[in-house]
RNA sequence: GGACACUUAGUUCAGCGGGAGAACGCUUCCUUCACACGGAAGAGGUCACAGGUUCGAUCCCUGUAGUGUCCACCA
């Protein structure tokens, strides 16, 4: 017997364990078709989230859901060791340690890595175990485990004897805090405030001046020149001149090109190749110097005189003063700009000239496009995703995959160490010790971008790797589109030749309940583990996956929560009742071969419906919509009509009835169990293995199919009738202030044919004393209540007024609706365009409002 | 400067080419035999604004305003 509580801690008990020892998380059945979803990889740097928790949810709902289905399915779990996050986490640890990080060596360093990434591990576990995820353990990976390693370092070989990754001197965005250089998309345009400085570079050999705005003084000793437009007539004078540099006294040559902008800014640029792209571009274009003015912790560097070994914000403002002093200052402006910061610990990155490693994006984003209009067409989910993707894919520049960091797949180059020739392959070279391994390590989405194959074994044709790749759905949040999952499509494209997987199921952020976005620095998180322990991680899923639409934010809002353990207490109550009715030992029989009441078939046609419902909705990844037409069926037709109207029938004698409501009593609550069991999985499991003839778990069950012969709506009339006359009839008696137990005699005129529990479910549920039932009114003296099809008349004595007042407001709403009725029909244009079914629709509304109306006038009459 | 989303009940959100929905909150009534974490009844919305398409628009199209997110090297 079930407590009168669902109690979610309870419940939870032991069932994750038991599941897992029982094997029921592993792929393998050979003789079922194969589903498989890999794990977004969390980072191994810190606890899970509820962005994490939403997102694990919505797979493990999948993966449960399609193991239902009768698939072998594969969720395969894994971290990631996610390079500067990590490394930055643990130099602060030893930092806190009191070791002296500038003295660690390399070996040294990735040993404390490695104990790090092992304690995390088993946090990231426990967690996944307390929200109670399908993964098969047994395949888990690392993308720095040996396996991984040895596919990154393929990918990286066969892309480098392409031509596809090379090493170049480019300009980079340089993180001054850890070091190393960022892609593009890690580093973060903020707008933040600044100024605009404008100065004068005097003219040599003349006594004028050019002005010159820029927002980085500090970057004038990288000066090379300063530009004008060979056109702008302000300055066709200077042409082949040259100006001093207020910062150190250098002179600059006056180029002219057409890429300064005539008219903005003072016309005059100053060119800064080895910090600046644009200016980069120039430089090249001319063949000039590019002097890097910074040490790499972005400290001025010698050849800033005076200011050498200043940070670079107090040399700017020690030159901004200098300058006012040489009376070289113009002026400063104040303006928002945007500011590249990195994504890792929002320090201002610096753009620097540096050498390291990309890969040429151009030929596999184009690939990556193209692979769009073919049959292995990645399709997202919601769609407009996909633009996102093309996109970012159409305006990609080149990879810079180089980072100066320990934590990572090392580069596979070697360099001679007298010729610097370069080696690229996968073993060092034989005569190693004339080599010098590539310090570098790999940007950490290199190696996540290979993980839908790299972690079933590639480049070796394992089982795995046959059977489950490309793999068949993934699903993550959109904010990491560009990050991961671009470029997994195009490593696997590239690697494979395969797409990587069939859909993408993007979902949007989880924010808190004023619509921010969660983050440390507002200490508005939500730590998953406190909600459980209040609610039960049931509710937590129910509530993640069902309250928002696809690919759009969620807010976290406690309440909603709570609605959802109050729906989980009551599908919980239903099950207690239908147990504790359901006679011991019950088999549960076959209810189309029953005989069934208007009522079992009207239940059993809704249940058919819903199941319809929620399954194509399931398969559309639309969770909200399928638990919504789940939740429905629930509440209204199951608990509020259902539930209560068969008691009428188990307390009658007649054994056939109370057989066939058994049979659709069992049917309805296992079914309902088997629905929301990829949702909430521990209730459901709890409540499947105290159903009567059940299997070993509800994991191994099958989802609950539609039986046509069960599908049909012949009932529906009577059922839809009967509980308009309940509601008709407890209504008048409110508007009567009757009070809800009151008898009331009624004479029934049914227009059509009803069962014999008609009226006796109607005795029963309005307390009502039937005198007649029958093709007319025996009369009464009392008030009438017309409906669809029949009308009622109850007898009564008490006060009038208010009874008018109610005939004279239904007779208002009839009017209306003629109204509205006859307007469209007299509508020529309607009567030629609208289709037909529409139509004959509204010509029968009309003809009901019409008797409705006559009837409510010869009601009002007598009275 | 581009792109995408959003604007519907007090709040959070669904929905949809043909009479506006849910949850929470609110009002009234009910401890009745699954559930008071409950039941019954109810109040509450010119579906942001303006045009257009259509027999018909909250829904489709265009524009406007506001909100949010992403992308973008402009000195």
């Amino acid at each position: 017997m079930l407590d009168k509580r669902y109690s979610p801690k309870i419940v939870e008990e032991g069932k994750y364990e038991n599941w897992k020892s029982k094997g029921y998380f592993t792929a393998g059945d050979k003789s079922k078709d194969p589903f498989s979803i890999v794990i977004p990889p969390p980072n191994v740097t810190g606890k899970l989230h509820l962005g994490h928790a939403w997102d694990t949810t919505i797979q493990d709902i999948i993966a449960r859901y399609k193991k239902m289905q009768g698939y072998d399915v594969l969720w395969l779990p894994g971290m990631d060791h996610a390079g500067i996050a990590t490394q930055a986490k643990v130099m602060a640890k030893l930092v806190d340690m009191g070791i002296d990080v500038t003295k660690i060596s390399r070996e040294e360093f990735l040993k404390y890595a490695w104990a790090w990434k092992e304690e995390y591990a088993e946090n990231i576990h426990n967690q996944w175990a307390k929200m109670g995820l399908a993964l098969d353990y047994t395949r888990e990976r690392f993308t720095l485990d040996e396996g991984l390693n040895y596919a990154v370092r393929k990918v990286f070989i066969d892309l480098y004897n392409k031509g596809l990754i090379y090493q170049g001197e480019r300009i980079i965005s340089w993180d001054p805090v850890q070091q190393t250089a960022l892609s593009n998309i890690e580093v973060i345009h903020q707008d933040d405030e600044g100024y605009m400085y404008y100065f004068k570079y005097p003219v040599v050999d003349s006594d004028d001046y050019l002005i010159v705005a820029t927002t980085r003084p500090e970057t004038m000793f990288g000066d090379v020149c300063v530009c004008v437009n060979p056109k702008d007539e302000k300055y066709t004078k200077y042409h082949g001149m040259k100006v001093i540099n207020p910062a150190n006294g250098e002179a600059l040559p006056i180029i002219a090109d057409d890429y300064v902008e005539i008219g903005f800014g003072t016309g005059a640029m100053k060119c800064t190749p080895a910090h600046d792209p644009n200016d980069f571009i120039i430089g090249k274009k001319y063949h000039l110097e590019m002097p890097i003015i910074f040490n790499k912790d972005a400290t001025m560097n010698e050849k800033c005189g005076q200011y050498a070994g200043l940070d670079r914000f107090v040399c700017r403002e020690k030159l901004i003063e200098n300058i006012k002093k040489d009376g070289n200052f113009v002026k400063q402006e104040k303006i928002i700009h945007a500011v590249g910061h990195s994504q890792r610990n929002n320090c201002i990155v610096e753009p620097m000239l540096s050498k390291q490693w990309f890969v040429k994006m151009k030929p596999l984003a184009e690939a990556a496009i193209a692979n769009q209009d073919t049959e292995m067409k990645v399709n997202f989910v919601p769609a407009r995703f996909e633009h996102t993707f093309l996109q970012w894919m159409n305006n990609i520049e080149d990879w810079c995959i180089s980072r100066q960091l320990w934590w990572g797949h090392r580069i596979p180059a070697y360099y001679h160490k007298q010729t610097g020739e370069i080696v690229v392959s996968m073993d060092p070279p034989k005569d190693i010790e004339n080599y010098e391994q590539d310090p570098d390590v790999l940007d950490t989405w290199f190696s996540s971008g290979l993980w839908p194959f790299s972690t079933m074994g590639w480049p070796e044709e394992t089982d795995d790797l046959k059977r489950y790749f490309p793999t068949s759905a993934l699903v993550t949040g959109y904010d990491i589109i560009f990050f991961w999952v671009s470029r997994m499509i195009f490593q696997t494209l590239n690697a494979t030749g395969k797409a990587p997987f069939k859909d993408v199921v993007i979902h949007g952020l989880v924010r808190d309940e004023l619509g921010r976005k969660m983050s440390k620095s507002l200490g508005n998180g939500v730590d998953p583990i406190d909600v459980i322990d209040k609610y039960g991680v049931d509710a937590l899923r129910y509530f993640l996956t069902t309250n928002s639409t696809p690919g759009q934010d969620m807010r976290y809002i406690d309440e909603k929560v709570e609605s959802s353990a109050n729906y989980l207490n009551k599908i919980w109550n239903s099950a207690r009742y239908v147990l504790g009715i359901l006679p011991e030992n019950y088999q549960p029989k076959d209810p189309s071969e029953l005989q069934l009441s208007p009522l079992d078939k009207w239940v059993l046609n809704r249940l058919m419906i819903t199941i319809q419902n929620v399954t194509n909705n399931m398969e559309k990844y639309d969770f909200n919509a399928a638990s919504s037409h789940l939740y429905n069926f629930v509440y209204d037709d199951f608990c509020s009509q259902y539930l209560e109207m068969s008691k009428v029938a188990l307390s009658s004698d007649d054994q056939n009835k109370k057989e066939a409501t058994y049979a659709t009593l069992y049917m309805c609550l296992k079914d309902i169990i088997l629905l929301i069991y990829p949702y909430t999985p521990f209730i459901a499991e709890e409540l499947y293995l105290n159903l009567p003839n059940h299997l070993e778990s509800v994991m191994v069950e099958s989802y609950p199919k539609v039986y046509d012969k069960l599908l049909n709506d012949e009932s529906d009339k009577e059922i839809n009738l009967l509980f308009n006359v309940i509601k008709e009839i407890r209504n008048y008696k409110i508007s009567n202030k009757l009070a809800p137990n009151k008898s009331l005699d009624l004479s029934i005129n049914l227009r059509i044919k009803v069962s014999d529990d008609f009226t006796v479910y109607l005795k029963r549920f309005t307390f009502s004393n039937i005198k007649y039932v029958g093709e007319e009114i025996i009369n009464l003296s009392g008030d009438l209540i017309s409906l669809d099809y029949c009308d009622i008349l109850i007898s009564n004595d008490s006060d009038k007024e208010e009874i008018i007042e109610r005939i004279k407001k239904d007779i208002e709403t009839e009017q209306k609706e003629i109204e509205r009725c006859e307007k469209m029909l007299n509508n020529p244009n309607f009567i030629a365009k609208a289709p037909q079914e529409k139509i004959e629709q509204e010509k029968a509304k009309l003809e009901l409002h019409k008797t409705n109306l006559i009837n409510l006038n010869e009601k009002l009459k007598k009275i």
